[in-house]
DNA sequence: TTGATAGGCAAGCGAGTACTTGCCTATGCT
DNA sequence: AGCATAGGCAAGTACTCGCTTGCCTATCAA
């Protein structure tokens, strides 16, 4: 579960995926093929991007829509509000009442 | 930079710890170590906790100070707010006005 | 000083990952 | 029909990553 979604993250590319969609929703394949050489000058195959892309869609981060022969793909950014909130909870001080330092 | 933090949240036992730090800060190495054991049944040698929170510390999550021959590890949530504010910008919608659709 | 505790360095192995290459299917235009 | 476009499937390769193993240093107690 969590675990999809970290390892989506975890590729820079995927990053950068990420924040092309986030500028501009429901690209297609190819337009975000062409979006990574031109802007990012990475010069990578469409397999490549389109296997970045299922793992994305396996983190439930991108969502895509079939129309015809295109594929439209979507950001959605609620799998990342469980980031924050996992580890933004204040962490107890130093000197824990349940254990006392070894 | 960002690629250090991602790094370090893709790996499972590495948020484990972050977890346990959270609940408790200011552990030393093998105090996460019986953690991990006891709590996770996370049977791993010291080796490689060791080396997880070397990727935590370079990722800026965990910050380290030594004391005598005692080494506490405390958490720094910091570097996580910049993952909620990279992608939390609202996307455009699908129709974008610089591009049409191909 | 001896021994035990807390931690560090480095080489090596197995599994996973990113990327390519080659081929195949489906939709749409003429 | 014929061809170009948009995308998918699968095998192969090079590299990274997590973990172990073995040995070494530093601090503290007896």
């Amino acid at each position: 579960m969590a675990d999809d979604l970290f390892k989506a993250l975890a590729d820079p590319t995927r990053r950068t995926i990420l924040d092309e969609l986030t500028q501009k929703s429901g690209q297609t394949l190819f337009e975000i093929c062409s979006r990574l050489t031109m802007k990012h000058q990475l010069n990578l195959s469409r397999q490549a991007i389109s296997q970045h892309l299922a793992v994305l869609e396996a983190a439930g981060l991108v969502e895509a829509r079939r129309e015809g022969r295109y594929k439209f793909h979507d950001v959605n950014t609620a799998p990342l509000r469980e980031i924050a909130e996992r580890w933004l909870t204040p962490a107890a001080p130093a000197q824990d009442p349940e254990e006392s330092t070894p």
